[in-house]
DNA sequence: ACTGTACCCTGTAGGC
DNA sequence: TGCCTACAGGGTACAG
C-alpha cells in the first residue's frame, strides 16, 4: 500500500501530534508484526520524548530522547490513526472505541496529553524496530537504500550509473529500493507513463556507452519527482487500506494515468492508445503501448 | 552477481 | 448463500 507519498503524508499528519511530546504508555496487542517487537519494546518507549519524525524511502524514523530511534515500515496495510482523547471517534468508515480497538489494532501509543496513536495492520507485513541513533545509517535496512527521489541526490547521472549494464527492465529498476528509495508498484508505473518509457525496456537505455545519462534518464528523473510531488499534494493514493493519520482517504487515485486503468483510453494529449496490463516480476504493470516506448 | 519465483498474512472481489 | 481462486500498496529468502 504505502509508497513514498503515502508514508510522507502519514509523517506530516503524525508530526504535529508526536514531535515534542512524551510517550506515557504503550500497548502491544500481540507479540509480533512481521518481526517480533524488540526486547522490552514498551519500556524503551515509555517516558521518552519524540524529538523528530523523519522519513527515508518508505521508512518512518522517530528519534527519541533516549538516544534510540523507532523505525517503522507500514508494509502493505499498515496504518496510523490519531485519536485526540475522545472516548469514541469516527473517521470515515473507521470507528475506534478506546480500550477495545478494532481487529488488527496491534500497537497503541498513548501520549502524555491523552492523544492515542493506533497502529493497525491486517496483513502484518509492517514492522517496528529500535536502533541506537548512531547506528541508524549503518542499519542493514537503511544502509542499502538508494537515492531519495525528492532530494538532490537523485539525478540522471546517478540513475545512469546504477542502470549501466543491468539486465533488469525499467520497471524493476524503479521498484528496486537500492536504486531509488520509495517508489512502489503504483508510482513506478505512473512515472514511466509520464516519461513516455516502456516498462519492459532494458534499464540500460538510461546510459550511453560511456555511462553518461541519456535524455530518457533525464525525463525519467523529472517524471519521478513530478508524480511523487503531485501524489503528496493529493494526500497519497487510497486503493483500499491506506488512510491519512486523521482517517481521511488520499486523493491521487483519481489522477492515475495508467494504474488500474486496463482497457481504458490513454489520457495523454494526442495519444488515443489503450492502457494494457502485464505481469512483470510478479507484479501488475500498467502502461500505454502507444505513447510509452 | 544477477534474476525470477515462492512466500509471509489477511481480506475482498469475482466466477461458478 | 457458499466455495474457490486470484489478487492486493511491501520485502526477503531462496534456487537457478
Amino acid at each position: 500500500m504505502p509508497e513514498l507519498p503515502e508514508v510522507e503524508t502519514v509523517r506530516r499528519g503524525l508530526a504535529p501530534v508526536l514531535v515534542g511530546k512524551r510517550i506515557a504508555r504503550v500497548e502491544t496487542r500481540r507479540a509480533d508484526l512481521r518481526f517480533p517487537f524488540p526486547q522490552r519494546f514498551r519500556e524503551r518507549l515509555e517516558g521518552k520524548k519524540i524529538a523528530s519524525l523523519t522519513r527515508r524511502g518508505k521508512y518512518l524514523v522517530a528519534t527519541l530522547s533516549s538516544g534510540e530511534s523507532l523505525i517503522v515500515h507500514l508494509g502493505m496495510t499498515g496504518r496510523f490513526t490519531v485519536f485526540r482523547g475522545e472516548s469514541k471517534a469516527t473517521h470515515g468508515n473507521y470507528v475506534y472505541e478506546t480500550g477495545l480497538g478494532l481487529a488488527h489494532d496491534h500497537v497503541v501509543l498513548v501520549l502524555e496529553d491523552g492523544s492515542r496513536i493506533v497502529y493497525n495492520d491486517p496483513r502484518r507485513f509492517g514492522f517496528m524496530l529500535l536502533v541506537p541513533r548512531g547506528e541508524l545509517s549503518e542499519h542493514p535496512l537503511l544502509r542499502s537504500l538508494g537515492a531519495e527521489p525528492l532530494d538532490k541526490e537523485l539525478t540522471a547521472e546517478v540513475l545512469a550509473v546504477k542502470a549501466r549494464g543491468k539486465k533488469a527492465n525499467l520497471k524493476s529498476l524503479l521498484m528496486d529500493q537500492r536504486i531509488v528509495a520509495g517508489l512502489g508498484n503504483i508510482y513506478a508505473s505512473e512515472a514511466l507513463h509520464r516519461a513516455g518509457l516502456d516498462p519492459s525496456r532494458s534499464a540500460s537505455v538510461l546510459a550511453d556507452a560511456k555511462g553518461r545519462p541519456t535524455v530518457r534518464a533525464q525525463k525519467l528523473v523529472a517524471a519521478i519527482r513530478a508524480v511523487l510531488n503531485d501524489a503528496i499534494g493529493a494526500g497519497g493514493s487510497t486503493l483500499r487500506d491506506y488512510r491519512q493519520a486523521d482517517g481521511a482517504s488520499g486523493g491521487f487515485q483519481k489522477s492515475f494515468a495508467v494504474y488500474g486503468r486496463e482497457g481504458e483510453r490513454c489520457i495523454k494529449k494526442g495519444c488515443h492508445g489503450t492502457i494494457r496490463r502485464r505481469i512483470d516480476a510478479g507484479r501488475a504493470t500498467f502502461f500505454c503501448s502507444r505513447c510509452q516506448r
